[in-house]
This record gives structure tokens, sequence and C-alpha cells, in this order.
DNA sequence: AAACCGTGGCG
DNA sequence: TCGCCAAGGTT
């Protein structure tokens, strides 16, 4: 096997020194999340920012710490609170292990997230990236981030060739940012240059348009110097994403709907959704087994697109044909009755909540 | 190692 | 309209 190889040119020695004072000047220095040392506060936002950009996160943030102000308190929380304020963020087993990292922190670290990345990295949904991220600000460790900012900026200046998703330059681009990092470094030093990287990324060397006038390594970017940012980082292979489709029961009794929770994992694990079937005459089935007499009801079919797949929803509404108490018989903690101006307290799955919002509009 | 896991914004 | 992907981690 082939080990992809990188060095750094003599014009570039002075990386990390350049990049902080940037930084200082140019980068970001109001986000929610920042000006602070509290290690809670930082590891809610950098799980928050996985994947996810800082205008999403930052309505979620502020909920989040009004809810939670500290790890005890998400710690003592149910599950189901925290996937409630979790609800539209996606990618749910982020708040899965953020609610068992939490606990994990109250019961077997005394309540204070450890400071070696080493350990942090062992704590549930804190992967190596998001360990030197929390390390870096928390606790001024020398620790490099290898974030989406990080490989865009890395590929460019640097000229790496080959997908940065691919194990082979992502390992490369690894060991390039250990080697970037500031020698001798104090804590604020340590912190900028951390926040550099992804300001630089999030700012100026953005995706479509780089800014490439106002940044600091113009002159020595081999994709600057070479016309090539268009090119650089290699895009992620396409492949076609396959369609699906599901029929979804929306079972009323008049301002109320019926949720069943999903499996902890898969799609939308742990989340409350309208009951599924693969068709229609299952889904009718389901119906009246719930105690629905009325036929169903078509909804305009609404289309979500997930990364991976495209998922075509069939909803069906049908009113509920008899008491609600025969439900006992069926009703456990999978299954639980809504009025639709109470769906913030459950998590929902986005689109099923466009839904449910959409008909509550329709009845005022 | 590659697939899985959300959602919204943007060109 | 649609492809692309963002402060990635887990299996």
């Amino acid at each position: 096997m082939s080990t992809l190889s990188l060095s750094v040119p003599a014009a570039l020695t002075d990386f990390s020194a350049r990049l902080i004072a940037w930084q200082r000047v140019h980068g970001r220095h109001d986000l929610p999340w920042q000006n602070t040392r509290d290690p809670y506060r930082i590891w809610l936002s950098e799980i928050m920012l996985q994947q996810t950009q800082v205008s999403t996160v930052i309505p979620y943030y502020e909920r989040f710490l009004g809810r939670f102000p500290d790890v005890a308190a998400l710690a003592a929380a149910p599950l189901d609170d925290v996937m409630a304020l979790w609800a539209g963020l996606g990618y749910y087993s982020r708040a899965r292990n953020l609610h068992r990292c939490a606990q994990t922190v109250v019961e077997q670290h005394g309540g204070a997230f450890p400071a070696p990345v080493e350990a942090l990295a062992e704590l549930p949904g804190i992967g190596r990236s998001t360990a030197a991220a929390i390390a870096s600000f928390a606790f001024g460790a020398r620790a490099t981030i290898l974030d989406g900012n990080v490989k865009r900026v890395l590929a460019r200046v640097f000229g790496v060739e080959g997908f940065p998703g691919e194990k082979r330059v992502e390992n490369a681009m690894w060991t390039l940012a250990e080697s970037l990092l500031p020698s001798n470094a104090n804590d604020d030093d340590v912190s900028a240059y951390t926040q550099g990287l992804m300001d630089l990324g999030a700012t100026l060397c953005v995706r479509g348009k780089p800014d490439c006038v106002r940044c600091p390594f113009a002159a020595d970017c081999v994709a600057n110097v070479t016309g090539r940012q268009r090119e650089l980082p290699v895009a992620r292979p396409k492949k076609a994403i396959p369609t699906r489709r599901t029929w979804m029961l929306v079972l009323r009794d008049g301002n109320a709907v019926m949720l069943e929770k999903r499996p902890p994992s898969g799609i939308w694990g742990g989340l409350w959704s309208l009951p599924e079937a693969s068709g229609e005459a299952a889904l009718a089935d389901r119906a009246q087994g719930y105690g629905a007499s009325g036929t169903m009801m078509p909804l305009a079919t609404l289309t979500h697109t997930f990364t991976h797949f495209r998922l075509d929803i069939e909803p069906r509404v049908v009113e509920l044909g008899s008491l609600r108490a025969t439900l006992a018989s069926v009703g456990d903690d999978e299954t639980v009755w809504v009025a639709l101006h109470e769906l913030d307290a459950y998590g929902v799955p986005a689109p099923v909540r466009r839904l449910l919002d959409t008909m509550q509009g329709s009845l005022l």
C-alpha cells in the first residue's frame, strides 16, 4: 500500500505565526461560544457544529444553554427532553451521545471534563478533531483539528491532491496538520491558531468563490497561484442516491395526533414520528388497529432529501372513530397523543414537523 | 474502508 | 430545480 507524503515548503514554515496574526485582526471573536474557557460550553458548541453551519447552530445553542446551563443539568435531564431541544438540527446520534457524554463526565470524571485530548476522544460523540478543538480552546492544548475547513485550506494552500474523505488522503492531512502546529505557543496563541484555521476556511477560503485577495497565504497558495481554487479540494466522487417511499398515518382526534417513538438507531433514531407502513393497505391495517373507522384522506406527497437517499412521504389522514381510551391496549411508552400546539415538547423529524404545522395552520 | 446518519443554504 | 456539502463520529 502506498503512503501519501506531504511536505511544508520553506516559504510556509511560518504558517502558524501568519495564521495567528491574521486571526487576531480578521478572525471571528464574538460567536456565542467564544470568549469562554468553560469546557461545557465549548464542548456543546463543537458537537452542534459537527457538519452543521454556524448560522444554523446559534439559535439551538442559545436555547440549549438556557435549558441546560451546565453538564450536571444536562446529565440529569431525560433523554426525551434533550431530543426535543435537538429536533431539527439533524444527525440525532449527536444528541444521544451528548446525553451519554454528560452522564459519563458526571459519573466518571467528577463533573469536570478531562483535559488530555486522548481522554476527551474516548467520550461518546467526541472524535479526534472535536477532542482537539475542545482541548485547545478550553485547556490550551497543542492539538490540531481536521474538519472540513482545514481540509479545504490545506488542500488549496499545499496543493493536496485526492479526495480528502479518502483514508489515505485524510491520514496525510492529519500528519501535515500536526506538523503545522505552533511550536512554542501559550494558551491564547493555541486558541487563536485553532480558531484561525476555522475562520480562514469559513470566511475567506470558502468552497464557491474564495476571497484570495484577502488571504494571508495568497502568495504561497498552490491553488491560488495556479488558479485551481475550483478544483481543490478534490470533490467527493458522485454516486446516485436511491429513492425510498413510505406511508405515514396522521391519526387525528380533534386537535391531537398520535406519535410513536422511533427505535434508538437508524434514521431519526429516538425521535417521535408518525406511524409508518410500506404501503397503502398496510397503513390502513395499522389505522384500523388503532381504532380508526373512517377512510384515509391523502395529503400531497412530500419529498425529503437526506445525504444518501431521497424519501417520498405519502401522508394519510384519518379521524379516530372510537374513544381514545381503547388505545390503552396498544398505548405504552412508545405511543403518545400530542396536541398540535404542543409539539415543541417532542423531538419530531423536520419534514413531519412541517406537515403537522401545516395541518395546525389549516385548522385555525 | 466505506456506509450510514439530517437539514438547510447556496450557486 | 438540483447538486453539493457544512466546526465529523460511529460502526
